[in-house]
RNA sequence: GGGCGGGUAGCUCAGUUGGAUAGAGUACUGGCCUCCGAAGCCAGGGGUCAUGGGUUCGAAUCCCAUCCCGCCCA
């Protein structure tokens, strides 16, 4: 559970409260100070008595008539001091009135909530603060600068990466630059599993479909990799190696074919990566822990804390004592390592690099392995908070609303490149990051490929272009923009004010997602954003005939501009200027 | 049989880590371009938050049990 983390390493990091504006996250923290200060000065001088200091909590409400901000405090005190919450509330009210810059004014409301009414002044200087910040608007710094690997797609080299690994390849992509955005030293890797047994599939898959192609009869195995990238590895092998290997031992022939096959389609995954805007920092290789001796030194530490034992001539991992429901065999009695102990040297490769904080991003199917996997990492004396585990679910293909047949086995997939040949790389990526990466997935081709109101990329897109063009329109008109002296105070209606709010909140919903790794976050975010735009576009004129409010407006749009190529750019996805 | 994830509007899904009257998109209905991009906006209806208990000032959210769907392991 991504949760978990969150809460530790929120809590450890280096809190900002104490910088300049950063939008509604910092008004927060001062209000909190307020709040705080407000309470200790009940009790210093008698007003409150029971010394008892509650956690406060400050969070926005659901509806503008509350306010901007709200505390509960007053609720939480009721029982220490012995008081009825609204009764506390007035007392509070009294002390914190005109104690900040920021509050407008207060009120007690229900139970005994007290309201923050924040002046629009306050809330306006958030938009210099955008303009200053520019591409760094939200950033953050709450991750100190640790280092965090971010392990993601890792899809063994045996075919072409499909519709599911598109999905983690954007999570893990976003996750990564959110995590950056937050203030972490981000690393993005990608394990290759070129040791396993299932190389040899791919060689003697190879190897079986080039017999075939130079005439000899031969029936393919169900258990051999059906699709036609074989035949492509096949064609060019003998291409350039023409009847060689028709001669060669099979041992040779199947060990050629991995080699050359396993290289070519892992050349082909990065390629469909970087076309999906997706570049791995490091290429992990499984087959190097053992050329390295990694897996012996690991087995060997491992068997010297007495979490390894010898049992019916195999050796098994003590995971039980962490949790898992049964101990895993690591060296099998025939004395071939199991992929868990590949597991265990990698892992332990990974901290011995020096990162405090280790992310793994699977499929939905592996979650059986997250218990064995924590066990690794506290045999190895971390804390089992230091690996990160999401768990990226199915992704269901349509095409206006119909299932698109997919099965790996009978090789009729549908490919990531397909899919981003199709609807493109920032739709893709959109769709993929639209959902909690815990629920399944509805990915609807056609959708995706529409150009119109319905499709959520096109919606956001078009906010952006949209403030260009009227940028564009501006400068023909002779109200080119020029912000040296912009009158912020000119911005004073409720349209002007909700997408100054809306643009306030963004560094506050750019941590959540960083800390939560949940980048469907972002996407919600961007289409709120988006929709507060159009309305205020269409509400209010932003050419006038008033050069100073003309000016102010632009400003604003401006801001939103920033703002929305941000969180765009965050999730990998571009913010054009004209569509 | 055990474990994990999910169950919220007709459909697809959010829900700020326990707060006030549960939201958005879509679909449906009706309006808005002599005017900065209508790929847009505005208004309306639509809910037993799977079910039953519990915890407390307060539960879609936490706990227990049950039902349904998906996946993993035997």
């Amino acid at each position: 559970m991504p949760g978990l983390h969150q809460r530790r390493h929120h809590q450890g990091g280096a809190r900002h409260g104490s910088r300049p504006t950063k939008g509604g996250l910092a008004m927060k923290e001062q209000l909190r100070a307020c709040i705080l200060k407000g309470i200790e000065g009940c009790f210093a001088d008698g007003t409150l008595t029971s010394g008892v200091v509650p956690a406060v909590s400050v969070e926005k409400p659901a509806h503008a008539e509350h306010g901007d901000f709200a505390t509960n405090v007053a609720m939480q005190m009721a029982k220490p001091e012995r008081k009825s919450p609204r009764a506390i509330a007035e007392i509070l009210v009294k002390k914190l009135a005109g104690s900040s810059e920021l509050i407008g004014s207060l009120e007690i409301a229900g139970p005994g909530f007290v309201n923050f009414f924040i002046k629009d002044s306050a809330w306006r200087t958030t938009l210099t603060e955008i303009d200053r910040a520019g591409d760094d608007y939200g950033k953050s710094l709450v991750g100190a600068g640790k280092k965090v690997q971010v392990e993601f797609v890792s899809a063994n080299p045996t075919g072409p990466l499909h519709i599911g690994h598109g999905r983690g390849a954007a999570t893990g992509d976003a996750v990564a630059s959110l995590l950056a955005a937050a203030g972490f030293d981000v690393q993005r890797e990608y394990y290759i599993n070129d040791a396993g047994n299932q190389m040899n599939t791919l060689g003697l898959s190879g190897l079986l479909r080039y017999r075939q192609l130079l005439g000899e009869e031969i029936e393919f195995p169900a258990n051999c990799y059906q699709g036609d990238y074989i035949k492509d590895i096949a064609r060019d092998a003998m291409v350039k190696h023409g009847e060689r290997f028709l001669k060669a031992p099979q041992e040779e022939g199947v060990a050629f074919f991995a080699k050359m096959g396993g290289d070519l389609i892992l050349k082909g995954i990065d390629e469909d990566l970087q076309a999906f805007g997706v570049r791995l920092d490091n290429w992990f290789s499984e087959q190097s822990l053992f050329d390295d001796g990694k897996v012996a030194s690991a087995i060997a530490e491992m068997q010297e804390k007495g979490l390894i034992y010898e049992q019916d001539g195999a050796l098994w991992f003590r995971t039980t004592d962490y949790g898992d429901d049964k101990d895993r065999v690591v060296v099998r009695s025939n004395g071939v390592t199991t992929y868990f102990a590949s597991d265990i040297a990698y892992h332990r490769d990974k901290f011995a690099r020096g990162f405090d904080w280790v992310i793994d991003v699977w499929g939905a199917d592996h979650h059986g392995y997250i218990p064995r996997l924590k066990g690794i990492v506290q045999g190895l004396g971390r804390d089992p908070e230091d690996l990160g585990i999401i768990l990226v679910q199915l992704v269901s293909l349509l095409r206006d609303g119909v299932p698109v047949a997919m099965s790996t086995r009978s090789g009729e997939f549908v490919t990531l490149k397909e899919v981003v040949d199709e609807v493109g790389r920032d739709a893709a990526r959109f769709f993929f990051l639209m959902r909690r990466s815990d629920s399944q997935l509805d990915f609807d081709l056609e959708l995706a490929k529409r150009q119109s109101t319905d499709n959520p990329v096109y919606y956001v897109q078009y906010a952006h272009a949209r403030i260009k063009s009227i940028f564009d329109t501006a400068r023909e008109r002779g109200s080119a923009p020029a912000f040296e002296s912009v009158r912020l105070e000119l911005l004073d209606s409720t349209d002007d004010m909700s997408l100054i709010k809306k643009l306030s909140a963004y560094p506050e919903i750019l941590e959540g997602a960083a800390l939560n790794f949940e980048p469907h976050r972002i996407t919600y975010y961007l289409q709120e954003l988006a929709g507060e735009f159009h309305s205020f576009y269409n509400k209010s004129r932003v050419i006038t005939e008033e050069p100073a409010l003309t000016q102010a407006r632009l400003f604003l749009l401006h801001c939103a501009a920033v703002t929305i190529k941000n969180a765009l750019t965050v999730l990998g996805i571009s913010a054009p200027e004209r569509m």
